[in-house]
DNA sequence: TGTTTGCATTGATGTGAATCAACCAATCTT
DNA sequence: AAGATTGGTTGATTCACATCAATGCAAACA
């Protein structure tokens, strides 16, 4: 084998791994030292990728591992008595998924994949155990919960008191942001989820969650065909989406 | 000193310790032996009361302890950039206070006290040193912040979803729940919030808050004298503001 | 190539809750 | 005790968004 094969083999593993992974500065690698990454990834699982509609676990089922978005995009939503499905949150890559199952053991809600994705697996015994031996690691998965809780704080909020335009707005904020610490376009990107998921998000009807992109066309601020967004003016979105004042929320910005 | 009152004496000292406290079932203690329990202790400090209107912490302070309520309650809120006051959440005796701020290491959001209330205040450097020392306690710091997560995101449903009667009763039933917990009634209870806090939390206006009580007592529901509430029929209550199917969110169930 | 299917958009209408405006009861002020 | 202030309730009106209904339009399929 050619030196130079075998160089691209171990880049190839290492990407699998979490000592190579582009996200390891938004995900639980944050503040450990190489050994450590180690000793993390040796408790990780990486299973064969994900595809539109694939269930991570589904309400009611027993927790035990939770689950880190590698690339692609995952939903979790809850389905009330009637039926209807009730979306309350969308993850993108490093991203923890399943973490308000921990208090319980039981998931209260359900994560549907998006798009093919690519996810972590970690179970959750396995990293209590891991957490209690690295201070470090420890402390990074509490700041990831609080960033969870400050998120949700956040849509609290923004579910409240505001309205459809804010609302929307504040959404594509949160994306554009999102995607641009993942090393993306903060002003083109593509929506793998539908109106209606949007908009059941949102708590708005998928026909405002329309009314409400092509008011937006018209003003001049975005373009938006069908999935794919281009952001024109993302001064004049911040101007009606942005959440509070300095200190405060920055909705759905799940960097680490 | 008679051997009675040194009995006395120690049974205070117990009290205002985590080893003698009521909560210690729906708090941090849980699932820790005693010794441990001791350790806690000693990395917490009880001041004196506070009164309705004073501050725990305020938006954009710098984080470094935790606060749980000990008796009495609080409401977390934040200002947005035209001063509005947003509600986001009350607290309960044996709820922790603060856990927004780990992420960033500064408050998102303020903490104010509504009645006469006592905190326990923990370092949370303290507490995490001592988390990595006591996986018991680590493992029961991660669920107590992941039921706020779980928490959250059914506020994040019921903000998106309901309408006001069904936010109104899913609010009541929550802290009937909690109250009951606590050892207090379930049936009736005295709200320490204001009737414009309860909207602002809920997302609704002060009129249609009171227009919602009125219905339910035309109904026969409840009776509510100005900050009195006394539960008549809480099933019909729950058929109205039950979050959903067997296993999903019980909104603001805030036990350990 | 025409047909089906599943989103997305647009228009017309209806409604639940916000807003505006009194009013009342309790508490505070002096 | 009279006036002022605050918190809560109730009524009238308005409006933002939901709902209902039709159409457009792309990808999938026969």
């Amino acid at each position: 084998m050619s030196n130079n094969q075998s160089s691209i083999i171990s880049l190839l593993k290492d990407r699998a791994s979490c000592k190579g992974c582009g996200l390891a500065s938004l995900c639980l690698p944050v503040g450990l030292v190489e050994n450590d990454v180690d000793k993390l990834n040796a408790i990780v699982t990486r299973n064969t990728p994900y595809h539109r509609g694939d269930m991570l676990y589904n309400q009611g089922e027993a927790f035990s591992q939770i689950y880190i978005v590698k690339s692609g995009s995952v939903k979790a939503y809850y389905e009330d008595k009637d039926g209807n499905e009730h979306v309350v949150g969308f993850f993108l890559p490093g991203e923890l998924i399943g973490l308000e199952a921990i208090h319980t053991g039981i998931h209260s809600c359900s994560a549907a994949v998006l798009e093919t994705t690519a996810a972590c697996e970690v179970p959750f015994e396995d990293l209590e155990r891991l957490s209690s031996e690295l201070p470090s690691l420890q402390h990074q998965l509490l700041r990831l919960l609080s960033r969870e809780v400050h998120n949700d704080c956040g849509m609290v909020a923004l579910l409240g008191n505001n309205s459809a335009e804010e609302r929307v707005a504040a959404f594509l904020i949160s994306l554009s942001t999102r995607f641009h610490q993942r090393g993306l376009s903060a002003n083109e990107f593509h929506l793998s989820m539908s109106r209606a998921e949007i908009a059941s998000f949102l708590g708005l009807a998928v026909e405002t969650v329309s009314r409400t992109f092509s008011r937006f066309q018209e003003k001049g601020l975005l373009e938006a065909e069908r999935k794919s967004i281009k952001i024109l003016d993302i001064e004049a979105l911040n101007e009606i989406g942005g959440l509070c004042a300095s200190t405060a929320f920055q909705l759905g910005q799940k960097q680490a």
